[in-house]
DNA sequence: TATGATCCATAAATAAATTTTATGTATGAT
DNA sequence: ATCATACATAAAATTTATTTATGGATCATA
């Protein structure tokens, strides 16, 4: 049984070819690193060293330990990897963005399912809207968001996690109310209350109209949804927001829809983080849970860990989707 | 920087699952384990084991870490694998076989060469003809045998070494010493004196008359090269000896010889060891030095200082074989 | 449901190891 | 010759690891 603490004092004696160099990187004193070189001479029963002049350097025997006691110290660093990164999964902190909108209705479930895999992990969440959520990313401010796919950016990675459906609202009193369908051009002649600038239903609903060759009238723009609600519940205007964020609102009939002209208008939801950045691991962990992290990305985690969290992440992910259709309704 | 003693205890602990158990491994006292995994724990902020019943488990970090842990301990097995060796090198014991007759003269040289570079081994040289020292390293007398390949065996490698010629010696008075070459026919009319059973210049010579459908008259067999030497002097009978074993007396025409009509009898000089046993590193080091070492037998040395080793070994035996030459002559 | 065995935890005492302090010696540069 | 550098040594101090002794919980079993 090999005195590792020995060997740790050798291997820095050798790196160095210096016990006094040694002593420092090790924080200890000189004579330390003398006697424990000498005794670990003594339990070999060989001689690492051999002192020239008022220098010592390596015989044979301490070259050929030293190439061995290398390997040993990187792995030790990966293994002092692996604890840091088990400490921070313990109690580390996720910083997570959202967009209030829509992401509301299943953000609770996700974290509250990822909270009851790492209970010590403290959860900060910020909203704001797609485009502040990016630049909240690019700014360090968070780790991960889950937003609307609103404007690509060449640092951020978007991994597409689901799709919300955007439709029109009317007041019930509106005559839209009544017809089955609308076309864009009758939507041109409304005032429309606009979700804010960088918002992902406020780009899709351009393209809308861009893609007739129209503009909306835009009569306000606003990033809080429960105000839009209410301005097109007085008929102020019409809007356009994500199906789930009006459920109870279209139940109760205190707004109403109109499907435009067979068109169906899909805001992809994202989850988001920087590329080529390195993800703390409470970051990771929730990327691994919702099964959307690069293989690369989870050099430090074990094979067999891995593959089992891959794996139960896909497991994971289906049953989420289910859950959050099944609560929600 | 890791303390690897808690590391050692926790993989105990870990592998056991039971602290106990890993106690008695470790030959120190079941607190002790308890103290430092705690201590360990502690110092990671982590915890690796609980208790469930009367029982200890890891958790997720615990399994994590241990996984981690076997390898750094099977790498230091390794490095005490490496150590052993080294001492080995530094005060083990060469157990050498050779044939008195011919390897006399170049052995010398050969121990010496070693000696050089391992000062500290042990030499233990023993004598006898081929065959005996083929049973020597079949009982474990001797780990390496310097011999001719006399006859083969299952279980013993030979690496040829070089090649000797024997030759027909006779008295100076003798009607041979003054023809320039004689035939098997004619030899076969001599009382001849024949090294001993066992013996490879014995097996040359049978052979020889095989060949020719004749039997050689032997008048008198033994072992002792002198002994052949004197009888010879005196014209009690003929021989075959090894070339250089007679040198001087050639030279100083105490003895003459005669060809065998246009033939060269060879006898292979080897270098022989048990096949699929282990060698004791003196042993690899003698025949590293040789360059006669199977590449897969020479495991556990570091990679470079193999190739470094093997270089030089052929260069070593190049200028051994050169210097032996020079010496003898 | 007592009983004993097993297994881990704790605490105080002890032992072992590591380290420091203080000093010495040799070497090489100026 | 002198000084700075670098390792060695010895004794003392400190830190760390281990043991001894004991307690508490659990589990099988009689």
């Amino acid at each position: 049984m090999l005195n590792l603490n020995h060997l740790r004092i050798f291997y820095h004696a050798a790196k160095n070819q210096n016990f006094t160099a040694a002593a420092k990187e090790l924080f200890i004193t000189q004579p330390a690193v003398s006697a424990q070189i000498k005794s670990f001479e003594n339990d070999c029963s060989l001689t690492f060293f051999k002192k020239r002049g008022r220098k010592v350097h390596l015989t044979d025997e301490g070259y050929n330990l030293y190439e061995y006691s290398k390997k040993i110290f990187e792995y030790e660093h990966l293994i002092e990897n692996a604890i840091e990164e088990m400490r921070e999964l313990k109690c580390g902190l996720l910083r997570l963005g959202t967009t209030k909108a829509y992401a509301r209705y299943f953000m609770p479930f996700m974290i509250s399912t990822f909270r009851d895999k790492y209970p010590e992990i403290k959860i900060q969440l910020d909203e704001g809207s797609s485009l502040e959520m990016i630049h909240s990313l690019l700014s360090f401010r968070n780790e991960v968001a889950v937003i609307a796919r609103a404007e690509d950016h060449p640092d951020v990675k978007f991994i597409p996690f689901t799709q919300e459906e955007i439709i029109l609202i009317v007041s019930p009193n509106h005559p839209f109310a009544k017809r089955g369908s609308v076309s864009v051009q009758d939507l041109a002649k409304e005032s429309i209350i606009m979700k804010e600038l960088g918002s992902g239903t406020r780009k899709r609903i351009n393209e809308l109209f861009a893609s007739c060759g129209l503009t909306p009238d835009v009569l306000m723009e606003t990033g809080n949804a429960e105000f839009i609600k209410q301005l097109v519940q007085r008929g102020e205007g019409i809007s356009f927001i994500v199906k789930e964020a009006v459920r109870t609102e279209l139940k109760e009939k205190t707004l109403a829809t109109a499907k435009i002209e067979g068109r169906r208008i899909d805001l992809d939801v994202s989850v988001a983080y920087l590329k080529n950045q390195h993800l703390s691991p409470p970051a990771k962990a929730f990327l691994t849970m919702l099964d959307m992290l690069e293989p690369k990305d989870l050099t430090l985690k074990g094979i067999g860990t891995l593959m089992a969290q891959m794996l139960a992440a896909r497991k994971r992910k289906a049953e989420m989707m289910k859950d959050i259709k099944r609560k929600t309704k």
